[in-house]
DNA sequence: GTCTATATGGCGATAGAC
DNA sequence: GTCTATCGCCATATAGAC
């Protein structure tokens, strides 16, 4: 009983951590702010994870742990090149739909701390060179046209993630803040990113 | 003599504010770094601006107005579609490289207040519909493929931006953190995006 | 485990001497 | 115009009752 109530608090305190951090960051997030959203005391934060860092640091895992295993799968299949691309590009940005404040809560801490974030990428099984030599591979077979593969994995997270972080600015600028309208765009650059990016690289 | 030292204390002031706000956002930077970093003393700030988002408002417009007039320029001049593309991105590119923080501060602040953003910009005469008028125009013509212009806008953006905002962990993941490959890496877009936009795009 | 009350420290801002 | 000293607030963190 006691034990159900202790997880049920840390299991609170952890959404409402995750609701405000994401949305502020951690300069900007206070923690009276999280115990509210939780709905119990400030203090009951401290009791439970000692300090606003270490809270923090547990949101980050977490949230990597939601994002991660889906993309590795992915990426260690057995599906053809092509494929492999086009569903990583649309896996993403659909997490980031689910997200939207999860780009520029990662930009703002890479700013901040970006040896921690690196290694919470590699805990999770990410492995650069086994993506570039997967790019390398195609490359060589004459698919597509030869670059670096580092500036193509680059040039795909650009894509992908900029025009989440950008969001207040790009809506403002390119459609009159219209909300609903940008949210069209981002759901479409789950194709328009995709072929944007095959009509570069594709020999044709 | 009186007004000498109050120029040069304003200029001062408005170096280091810049080099600091630059760096860490309004959030994350203290007036006492600031004070430190122009070799005076706390109070002078406030003497000379007041307040912390005075002083702040004030570098946003000074860095907006190095960046845009150039830009400006380029976008509204005669030549031919292309070379306005290409010489935009090299522009573009060049001067980050020689603002590498700015990107990730105007995402900070596109986040907290991005009204404001947006009406500095609009001050500096750039006008996203004539932007988007000029690549209509290309796309009837049939020199580049059909798409929503807007996305061509935002994916050059994203390609030319990002890599800068990201760098700390682009740098580990795809550099073994290795400064000088980065740089290398950021100097070479000015070409390598360049060849990618135009790859997708151009009619061929 | 959860609460109220309070300690502690940092930061923006001001007062006031020179 | 420039400095030192200090106020006042707010946020993290802790003490201690229940």
């Amino acid at each position: 009983m006691t034990e159900q109530k202790k997880d049920n608090t840390e299991e609170k305190i952890l959404t409402a951590a995750q609701t405000v951090f994401i949305k502020k960051g951690m300069d900007g997030s206070r923690m009276q702010e999280i115990a509210d959203e939780a709905g119990i005391n400030k203090a009951l934060l401290h009791y439970y994870f000692r300090s606003k860092q270490k809270l923090f640091e547990a949101i980050f895992s977490t949230v990597f742990n939601q994002i991660f295993p889906d993309i590795r799968n992915l990426l260690y299949s057995e599906k053809p090149f092509e494929e492999k691309l086009s569903v990583f590009i649309e896996k993403y940005i659909d997490l980031l739909l689910k997200h939207p404040f999860l780009p520029s809560f990662i930009l703002k801490e890479i700013n901040r701390d970006p040896e921690f974030l690196a290694s919470i990428i590699k805990k999770q099984g990410i492995n650069p060179s086994e993506i570039i030599n997967l790019m390398d591979q195609e490359m060589e077979k004459g698919n597509i046209r030869k670059m670096d593969p580092r500036e193509l994995m680059i040039n795909i997270l650009s894509l992908s993630i900029f025009p989440f972080a950008a969001r207040p600015l790009m809506q403002i600028m390119f459609y009159n803040n219209d909300q609903k309208a940008y949210k069209k765009l981002l759901i479409q650059r789950k194709d328009t990113v995709k072929d944007f990016i095959l009509n570069s690289i594709l020999v044709k």
